[in-house]
DNA sequence: TTAAGTTTCAAACGTCCGTTTCACTCAACA
DNA sequence: TGTTGAGTGAAACGGACGTTTGAAACTTAA
């Protein structure tokens, strides 16, 4: 949650603000006195930039989307193996999912608000699914469909891309379960490069089996 | 979401109405008039039958926790095939995670729950964690290692343990952003055994893998 | 310096919520 | 029949919240 120093104003603060309370409290229970105090604002102030609690709320989560980068050329270069491509997607997506951890000191914020929308998405989330994740979406499925190979149906593709989301944000979504279950875990944080490995390894595999399976099936048949 | 007949006056229905209430709104925005009014009681019911609100959440999530149900013998069974207790176990999971369809006509908000929680965990989540999940954790910790090997290191039989639990909760949790990328994704209630299927077929063939792949290693070591 | 436009401020407004109060009902029992 | 105690009901209390207000402070340009 780093903005640019282009809104150093009020409004930049507030904007910082928000971003930090609603993902602490929620939209509720997160109150625009909370907001206006952390950001050294008079309480006038949010409805004076941003018209409303509402219209604040939904700035920061088009913020927080506008942040992701886009794939690498590693992983659009449809000339190189699509399982190297899809270890530099995972690793990428795994970065984004988990910050940068140096510069962003405080992850675990993005995860609650994000949870905070799955369990009761605002009006306007389709909107932000639909810009800033389908285009990853359908970069994965093309590098997935290529790992399988010509005999995989399409409903196996699109479960192999489902999992594989599910490989990497598992832990970033669930971490108060994981964290209680296995409490010797190391930290998000440091942990983050060997999960990206870890989740290349698991979900290469897999595919690599599937598609074996899948041939073999094939060739059976033929 | 189906409580036993006993608690059929008004603090049973109290407990089912504010279930229903908390899971749509969240703790907040759910009002004590809702959950009163849903259970036709009246506003001063929840203060006499539970205290206060707060009280009357903790009693809707322990009754939700409380639900699951216990391993089945085939996979406490350790002298079948670890494989074969693993499927069992995901297909026991899944089932739980996605609800019995037909009997419980409310799922949906069971996720949101759970996501509410793992946002802004309450007071005794870990508790109920500990209580319910933990069991089941050690059990798949214990299938897992036995399907990998001797060969392989602490670190890697958990992070396949908590990859099978990514791959089994992943629709339930980010079903507000699979349902918008795949617009035709079958209903998560039709799809379920199917879910389960593609989880032990995925998370069989990747353990298989590693299990061969970490052997090579130990031998060519050894 | 003046005037217009922008931003901030303290204070207040109206609403909604969790909780409390107290009178009431009614079944159980002596 | 009279008494008790659990449960219900309508109404109100006190506080917190989002928002509004109108004046003050500041910025900008002629």
């Amino acid at each position: 949650m780093n903005f640019p120093p282009a809104e150093s104003g009020t409004k930049g603060k507030l904007l910082r603000a928000a971003a930090h309370v609603f993902a602490e409290k929620g939209y509720i229970a997160a109150t625009v006195r909370d907001i206006c105090q952390r950001a050294d604002a008079n309480v006038a102030a949010v409805n004076y930039h941003f018209g409303d609690k509402k219209n604040l709320y939904d700035a920061v989560l088009r913020r927080l989307f506008s942040e992701c980068e886009g794939p690498s050329e590693q992983e659009l270069d449809t000339s190189l193996p699509a399982e190297e491509r899809l270890a530099a997607f995972i690793r990428r997506s795994v970065l984004e999912i988990y910050g940068d951890s140096d510069l962003n000191d405080d992850y675990g914020q993005l995860a609650a608000l994000f949870l905070m929308e799955l369990a009761h998405p605002s009006e306007n989330w389709p909107n932000l699914i639909h810009e800033y994740m389908l285009p990853d979406s359908l970069l994965l499925h093309e590098i997935v469909s290529k790992v399988l190979g010509p005999h995989s149906s399409p409903e196996k593709i699109r479960q192999c891309c489902i999992s594989i989301y599910g490989l990497m944000a598992h832990h970033a979504l669930c971490w108060p379960i994981i964290s209680v279950i296995h409490d010797d875990h190391p930290e998000l944080r440091s942990f983050r490069d060997r999960l990206a490995e870890h989740v290349i390894e698991f979900a290469l595999t897999a595919l690599r089996g599937i598609k074996d399976n899948h041939n073999e099936s094939h060739t059976r048949l033929a």
